[in-house]
DNA sequence: AATTGCTTACGAATGAAATCGTACCAACTT
DNA sequence: AAGTTGGTACGATTTCATTCGTAAGCAATT
């Protein structure tokens, strides 16, 4: 399993690529713009800095590249609620669930859906 | 409500420090020992910074410093995790549980107090 | 041919977090 | 008295994320 780690402002821009499938950096810039204020290249660099990384891909063909992620939402999800387990519920998994359990309210269908998931962690012991 | 954004490593001193209720640099270093290999004169740091910060009070009376948190475990738990659900699961707190549950396995006697508050949202409706 | 516009590349400044070395102080031990 | 131990304070450094200015290339338009 891959170690993934982005700072703030690159999963900004990985939301974006996850949402899109892909995108040019101008793309994915005017999306940024909508809630942020910094500058055209700043954004470009980032998106460099991440293809450095491994973050996303990039098709260089054309002189407007076009990026791609390279890691899945899935796995980077995993991998950001596993540091917050760690960092702020002791590593306790099951302190994060029952804090995002008890100040938001599920639904009928999403309790459902949560019960299923309980009832096979259950009968694989 | 405070608005709280302590850094990673504050977190974890801030859990330490919820935890024991109050401590010296040196009780939470010891803490920290475990799965860090930082100095003393660190953590020392990083908890006077939390002082100038107002994240933690401090008796200093005597010449060994007592330090306690001064914001709530729950207030930053709440505001951090609903940032999370928010920013990575599209504001779905179900989303955020189930990823959770389904990378880490919680025991037999964590399964059945996650049963029981799913029972009390149930009966809630 | 020159200008304009859009692009990438890249160096550099800024600021914040984390780390550590060193100095200094007080209390206890030898 | 001198040294050892254990504490705080604080400056310096390192590393990293973020930001932007500027240069340079390319294509289309004037």
């Amino acid at each position: 399993m891959k170690k993934i780690k982005p700072t703030e402002s690159e999963l900004e821009i990985l939301q974006i690529l996850w949402q899109k499938g892909s995108a040019t950096v101008r793309e994915v810039h005017e999306v940024l713009s909508l809630h942020k204020d910094s500058g055209y290249t700043t954004t470009l660099k980032l998106m460099q800095i991440m293809y450095e990384k491994g973050l996303v891909i990039r098709n260089d063909q054309n002189k407007t590249h076009i990026y791609q992620p390279n890691v899945s939402k899935e796995n980077t999800q995993q991998q950001l609620v596993g540091k917050m387990i760690h960092s702020l519920f002791g590593g306790s998994a099951t302190a994060l669930v029952m804090q995002a359990l008890g100040t938001n309210k599920p639904n009928a269908e999403e309790l459902q859906a949560i019960q299923t998931l309980l009832d096979n962690l259950k009968s694989a012991k």
